[in-house]
RNA sequence: CGGAGAGUAGUGUAAUGGUAGCACGAGUCCUUUGGGAGGAUUUAGUUCGGGUUCGAAUCCCGGCUCUCCGACCA
């Protein structure tokens, strides 16, 4: 892609409507503007980013035998009408010109539980999964903290039907590790945080929360141990002994005795939620009739569960995570690019050459390239690269030579290598 | 939804009752090219509706929008 041709620029300060770090950072470098209150257009540079996240949660969800499918966004009221959650004011709930009453999903367990029950009908039916990556609508008094809380937004959903409890909790404990690996690989550290269930179920749940000022929820959480916990539903306060009985086990029981060995101190912190992890049992399935046929012949309902990643809430917190004075650090699998490629002093013909031939070379290589071949100024274009935060830099001046500069910007270090270098590496 | 604050060229800001100014951006021209360079010139604005006043960006009332705190919430 050439820089020249990009539809967005960058801007040097921050729109005075924004305060979140993550809408000043995305909107100077033009990932995403807003268009109203929570509500932000994804430009083509923090498409790409949107993307490059979804692609990491795909992997990961087709690795747990996750299929992927698409549900509608508009639901009719019949349908939240069988869960009892018409009504509910979290969602956008209108009736259309043409008479009819819908509500914009703002989550999908009727949809998942309405297809589903088309398709299960005996135990060899089971377990199933399907996700869907899809925007979703909720009604939220207060927009905030820039993309982190959004009245439309991006999310994976997935949804897991199987014959009994047990085979839940066994999913339910695959997912906790998929779920692990997508933030290990988008270099988001999380805590795995018991929770409660809102309006999805009455059982205890677990957010994967990412401790950040710029969260909302707050944790308490064990810095010896995994322990933590959402305020929400804590039973200890900052300061107390760790109630968890094992270090390193996973917080998964709040009702476990306190026959304490770990010895640490809860502390308490601001946490994002970036992921959440329900178990619904049949609450949907029997609303919806998804029903098979056991070994023995008799009608059970499935035991579902529900798994959420914010996707766009996760691109916000990459920013709040890892940026400096000068913009975004996006980490490799986040990148919107792989190489951010400048070349100075352009006018000098064999210099443009010259970067020409890398761009072609990498591009044809099927590296994707963000190549800067606008005529500005060489300090303009490393604050547009330190801005923008493209994982890897690249340059090509007279000073290269035959050469290319190669700098990541999570780091100061620079080192000059042949073109035939830069490929193997890339 | 309760409370607070803010709306001035594309962007960021000044002007507090008396000629709407500056910077950046954008256009044209010249110079410049390893950390947002310089000069010349052009462009463009008071959120909307009422009111007070000789006169309103400025004061008052109402609407709309945005931000922040709270409630609520992935």
């Amino acid at each position: 892609m050439l820089q020249s041709e990009l539809f967005t620029k960058t801007r040097k300060e921050a729109p005075k409507d924004e305060e979140a770090i993550n809408a000043q950072l995305l909107a100077r470098g033009g990932f995403a503007r807003k268009m109203s209150a929570g509500v932000y257009t994804y430009l083509p540079l923090g498409f790409r980013v949107l993307q490059k996240i979804a692609q990491v949660v795909r992997e990961e969800m087709n690795a747990i035998g996750g299929e992927e499918l698409l549900f509608p966004a508009l639901i009719a009221r019949e349908h939240w009408e069988k869960s009892k959650r018409w009504g509910l004011r979290v969602g956008y709930e209108f009736k259309s010109p043409a008479g009819d009453e819908v509500g914009l999903g703002w989550t999908h367990e009727e949809a998942s539980a309405f297809a589903a029950a088309q398709f299960i009908e005996s135990y060899k039916d089971l377990p199933r999964a399907v996700y869907q990556i899809q925007n979703k609508f909720r009604a939220e008094a207060r927009a905030k903290s820039g993309l982190l809380r959004g009245r439309e937004f991006l999310m994976k959903d997935l949804y897991s039907f199987h014959a009994d409890k047990a085979d839940l909790d066994l999913y339910y404990q695959k997912v906790i590790a998929a779920y692990k690996k997508v933030f290990v690989r988008l270099n988001v550290p999380v805590r795995l945080t018991e929770a409660g269930g809102g309006a999805f179920t009455d059982e205890y749940t677990h957010e994967f929360q990412a401790l950040s000022p710029a969260g909302e929820d707050t944790v308490y959480y064990c810095p010896k141990c995994d322990w933590s916990q959402n305020e929400e539903v804590a039973k200890v306060k900052d300061g107390e002994r760790c109630p968890a009985s094992t270090a390193g086990e996973p917080a998964s029981s709040a009702n476990e005795p306190a026959s304490s060995v770990c010895g640490g101190t809860v502390a308490i912190a601001r946490g994002i939620e970036v992921g959440n992890v329900f178990k619904l049992g049949t609450r949907y399935s029997e609303a919806f009739g998804v029903q098979f046929t056991d070994q023995t012949g008799s009608k059970k309902p499935a035991v579902m569960g529900s798994y959420g990643i914010g996707v766009s809430r996760l691109l916000a917190t990459l920013v709040e995570l890892h940026h400096d004075e000068r913009g975004i650090i996006w980490p490799k699998e986040a990148s919107p690019f792989a190489v951010h490629l400048l070349v100075l002093g352009a006018e000098d013909t064999a210099v443009e050459a010259r970067g020409r031939k890398v761009y072609d070379s990498l591009t044809k290589r099927g590296v994707e390239v963000l190549y800067d071949d606008r005529a500005v100024s060489a300090g303009e274009k490393f604050g547009d690269a330190d801005l923008l935060g493209i994982s890897l830099r690249a340059v090509v001046s007279a000073k290269t030579g035959d050469k290319i500069e190669l700098k990541r910007r999570d780091s100061k270090e620079v080192k000059l290598v042949t073109l035939e270098e830069a490929m193997e590496m890339l």
